[in-house]
DNA sequence: ATGCCCCATTAAATGGGA
């Protein structure tokens, strides 16, 4: 069977139900892994996404900032959520996916973005995000390494690869590209033996990017990109991974999010 | 300088994004 699983930062869930309607004609997903939903739970646009034929929906958000959901055409089990740092900011949201020979466990998390100055000491920010990373890094050890299936997909809100950001020198100092935060993240990678999904498709030579910068003028001409969301699977579904693609496209809607949809296909 | 916009709150500013 094959699964589609994309996952998008939408930057308000309900100032992009078209957006969101666009991405499931253009791709017909399975899974919709959405971050920066931006609205109580109660107020999720339940009615408008089971109409796009997602009737499976879980929502993990709060007022204003933050905020998780999954959409699903098929019905998930176990969901469940998980805060990180001691707080209640609802960044993380699991569910298991029913396939031939034992589920996945899908995990749909929004890292914090940690601020302007990329200094644990002066920015609580910064800290925060250092603090996420390496905690998520802690919990996820403790999984048996062998055996789980799991894909963790999302804003991890950190661009790993030279290739992976416009300008490697000119953003050594910026936040999401530090080398701070390359090796947490690469810890994180670690605690499991991820996978990078996209750069299996895409090979490490080549730029790649999913946010570009509201502010640029042409964002398409200037093209100062980042690869902040991810696709990760674990070992045992490496074998599994059949394609991961970017709607770079998406960036040039109508009211568009600064983060475009990233998609990965499973053969289980 | 990369860039000075977008989003949510609430009613003109402010905080957050990255």
């Amino acid at each position: 069977m094959r699964l589609r699983i994309v996952t998008w930062n939408v930057n308000s869930v309900r100032l992009r139900i078209g957006g969101v309607k666009r991405l499931t004609e253009t791709w017909r997903p399975d899974i919709v892994c959405l971050q920066e939903t931006k609205v109580a739970d109660e107020s999720f646009p339940q009615i408008e996404i089971r109409a796009l034929g997602y009737p499976h929906v879980h929502v993990h958000g709060m007022k204003s900032y933050n905020g998780v959901a999954i959409l699903s055409r098929v019905p998930l089990d176990g969901v469940e959520v998980r805060e990180w740092c001691a707080r209640t900011d609802r960044r993380h949201i699991i569910a298991n996916i029913p396939s031939p020979g034992g589920g996945l466990v899908l995990h749909n998390a929004y890292v914090p973005s940690g601020g302007d100055v990329p200094d644990p000491e002066v920015n609580d920010k910064f800290a925060h995000k250092l603090r996420f990373l390496d905690e998520m890094t802690e919990w996820f050890s403790a999984w048996p390494k062998k055996r789980v299936r799991m894909v963790l997909v999302g804003d991890l809100n950190v661009a790993p690869l030279e290739t992976d950001v416009w300008s490697h020198k000119q953003l050594l100092n910026v936040v999401s590209h530090t080398p701070v935060e390359v090796e947490r993240l690469g810890r994180l990678a670690a605690s499991l033996g991820w996978v990078d999904a996209m750069r299996r498709f895409v090979p490490p030579s080549e730029r790649l990017y999913t946010w570009w910068s509201y502010r640029a003028r042409d964002w398409a001409a200037s093209d100062r990109g980042r690869r902040l969301d991810h696709v990760w699977v674990t070992p045992a579904l490496k074998g599994a991974l059949a394609g991961a693609e970017v709607l770079r496209a998406a960036r040039g809607w109508e009211k568009p999010s600064d983060h475009v949809p990233v998609c990965v296909d499973l053969k289980l």
